[in-house]
DNA sequence: CTAAAATATGACCAGGTGGTCATATGACCA
DNA sequence: TGGTCATATGACCACCTGGTCATATTTTAG
């Protein structure tokens, strides 16, 4: 965590170091970062910065933290009522307030991306350690609870499908932004409901039981809240 | 390319400066990985490094061509006869075939991991524009004939599946090292099969359709044949 | 006003980097 | 033998790194 002095500082002298800390650790891998460039950035003495956080660990690890403040900020509404929707409604709004938040904030997104690259890096324990369970937790029992409302086929292996669609996350807004736009547009949600559908549906030749409930390219009735 | 002074040394010494190269550019990106341990490591001298190579990229880029000669020659048994197998089984075979190549030389298999993930560094766009088009595109053709055969539904994206397959490829022998097992074992194949059914049938509520030709999960007749 | 406490500063440190180059070595030939 | 040529060598270069610390400046308190 950051000294108290780092927290006494004016608003404006702060922002300027999250800023400088954001450009560079987007820019680069933390082993990469420089501190002398994040203080030439910020406009602070070398020994300031060392009067504000204990070591390039230290602001990294306050990065995250803002980050992930940030994000789950975004996201909460879309988790809020997860009761009414059906589990492809809650994938959908995921996934789609998942790529708005990076489009919105690309550099946030370059540095989880950067993150999560350096597994079995120090600085990956570290920060692994100091706090969340890994990120595909996130969605077993969201999966565990869509099975039992027989949304979802009861013979998937959970632990191995989360990780599935915490990969597809990723991978999503890299197709998003590589191969298709880098704007919010309209296409974003056709890109979502293609890729919802090959995740529902698979790839094979298949027809839905009489009792299906998910259909998602055909079910547009569900509009997502644009922001 | 190296230079001649490179080929004209004795087999004994190329391979221990590959053997060198090979080890640190697994253990640090391109960017972090050091001529001066290479060159310790190879028991050779800094200056006739500069008289093998013009650069430390000259290097890289061959190192990644010694590993993609082996993995074409790894993975040729599995293309040969594509045109006897269904989709399902192809693509079981290369996974199966890219699992066992990630095992057999863990290694490589983190080069190539950390080479994917420079992705925006000048080296990546160095290698990039040198060689190959994006590896998803090798998905693109066996898609077409599988969705001429029948065997996969023609509304797909096949840019976007063939992104996806490619994906789920590196997130397979990811899921498999850290949750499943670090050696070739019984699970590879469950695992594979596994991941498998969610690829062709998807998460969602469905059953084959009567003429559903590629039901992989019950179709254990077509053993791979272990290496 | 003074004194003390808090904060700002950048020269400096040891240790690393990729790459160069003058020099040494040894193989080959006349 | 002497001469030529490819190769081997490691000291050296400029540059960068994260982090320290003695000193200067500003803020606060009495």
């Amino acid at each position: 965590m950051p000294k108290n002095t780092f927290f006494n500082l004016p608003e404006a002298k702060r922002e300027a170091v999250r800023r400088a800390a954001i450009a560079e650790f987007a820019a680069h891998s933390f082993r990469n970062a420089s501190v002398n460039r994040i203080v030439a950035h910020a406009g602070i003495a070398k020994g300031s910065f060392y009067q504000y956080f204990d070591d390039k660990n230290d602001l990294f690890l306050y990065v995250l933290q803002v980050i992930g403040q940030e994000k789950l900020q975004y996201l909460s509404p879309v988790l809020q009522d997860s009761e009414n929707k059906t589990f492809a409604q809650l994938l959908r709004d995921l996934y789609l307030a998942g790529v708005q938040f990076a489009l919105q904030h690309p550099l946030y997104a370059e540095i989880s991306k950067k993150f999560l690259q350096s597994k079995g890096t120090p600085i990956y324990e570290e920060v692994i350690q100091q706090s969340l369970p890994a990120a595909y937790e996130f969605f077993e029992p969201l999966l565990q609870k869509a099975i039992q409302r027989g949304e979802v086929r009861a013979d998937i292996d959970v632990k191995m499908t989360a990780f599935f669609l915490t990969n597809l996350n990723t991978a999503l807004v890299e197709y998003y932004l590589e191969h298709v736009s880098s704007n919010y547009d309209e296409r974003m949600i056709e890109t979502i409901d293609k890729f919802l559908a090959l995740i529902i549906r698979g790839i094979g030749m298949s027809t839905p039981s009489p009792t299906n409930k998910t259909k998602p390219l055909d079910q547009k009735e569900y509009a997502y809240e644009r922001h």
